[in-house]
DNA sequence: CAGTTTTTTCACAAATTTGTGAATAAGATG
DNA sequence: CATCTTATTCACAAATTTGTGAAAAAACTG
């Protein structure tokens, strides 16, 4: 390695770039994304103004404009990506949002409330007096526990990371 | 022998149940779970001793050994069910964990340090002090939070469940 | 150690998911 | 309003996933 010398200078290795693009959205995939989200949401996540446009997804990730399209119109809805138009371009910019994690988990939060719900008629259909009643009950408290703790899970996160190492209180897990 | 629905002795109503396992499986396989160890682990569930054995499962959901077989190999593989044999019989018995979401929780993490891992390469392609570097930065450390703070979580959860069994939060989440 | 029963493996078929190219719609500009 | 440019939709092809039947392997019994 002698040639490409970028070590110090703001100018990434592209190669390397492209390789953690693949690798780091074939992890997301494997929890649970879609492969081609997977793929655009990392490429935006390392542009450096956190933003591309379409034609810049599809450029540098090799597919086709559909694919794009499709892929950012499920990054949006999950919440991990903006769309925004400026008013002198005819392109679309799609921006991660930066606190696009506390987004991701505030949906989960819904999914989990329907999960309830379904725990509810199965506690129903079983009987809560049976223990197999009683055990679905008792994921559906789990369920629920989850449902209000992520959320306070979230707010510290955001606290630590906006505010953070100054102030190291290690009361943090604590229930009053 | 079975022609009536009594409504409030130990006789649940199959047809509900049934009704309630597929719909649930439905669920967690929406949350990225494979369809027949969804199918196959709410099974186990709703069984009145929270175990069953390959054949049972295989006539209850109506599908072929060899995918019960797949899809108690996937459940074992990340902590929701156990093997038992029993010396006396020949066959095996799955069996839902006692601490099944904790276990589930536990796997995560083990995820969640992989994706650090990745990110920190990701970060190292970059330069650390680019934009994008320090955006997947934040990311890494927003992963680290999480594998740090899930484990204390599900202790709390394990200390209010055994805990407070009688003691009545009326915060649930009652709507009439 | 033979005889049964249960579980696993394997090749293949069915079904779902995923991505593409071409056509269409939407939006801005002169 | 005509004309670009960009974004989306749609039918279809490719690829991956998922489940089956049959055969093999494993494990317990007598």
């Amino acid at each position: 390695m002698s040639e490409t010398t970028s070590s110090s200078a703001p100018c990434p290795d592209e190669q390397a770039v492209a390789r953690f693009v693949e690798r780091f959205a074939l992890d997301l995939a494997q929890g649970g994304f879609p492969r081609m989200a997977a793929r655009v949401f990392v490429r935006v996540l390392v542009s450096e103004d956190g933003a591309c446009t379409a034609a810049e997804l599809a450029e540098s990730l090799g597919v086709s404009a559909a694919a794009v399209s499709g892929a950012v119109r499920y990054l949006i809805r999950v919440g991990l990506l903006v769309r925004e138009r400026e008013p002198g371009s005819r392109r679309d910019h799609y921006r991660v949002r930066d606190d696009m994690w506390y987004e991701a988990f505030a949906r989960r939060d819904e999914q989990l409330g329907g999960w309830e719900e379904t725990l509810r008629q199965g506690v129903a259909a079983l009987g809560a007096g049976t223990r197999a009643g009683s055990r679905l009950d008792e994921t559906r408290r789990f369920f629920e526990f989850l449902r209000v703790e992520l959320p306070k899970l979230m707010d510290r996160w955001r606290a630590q990371r906006d505010g953070h190492g100054a102030a190291p209180e290690e009361d943090s897990a604590d229930s009053p």
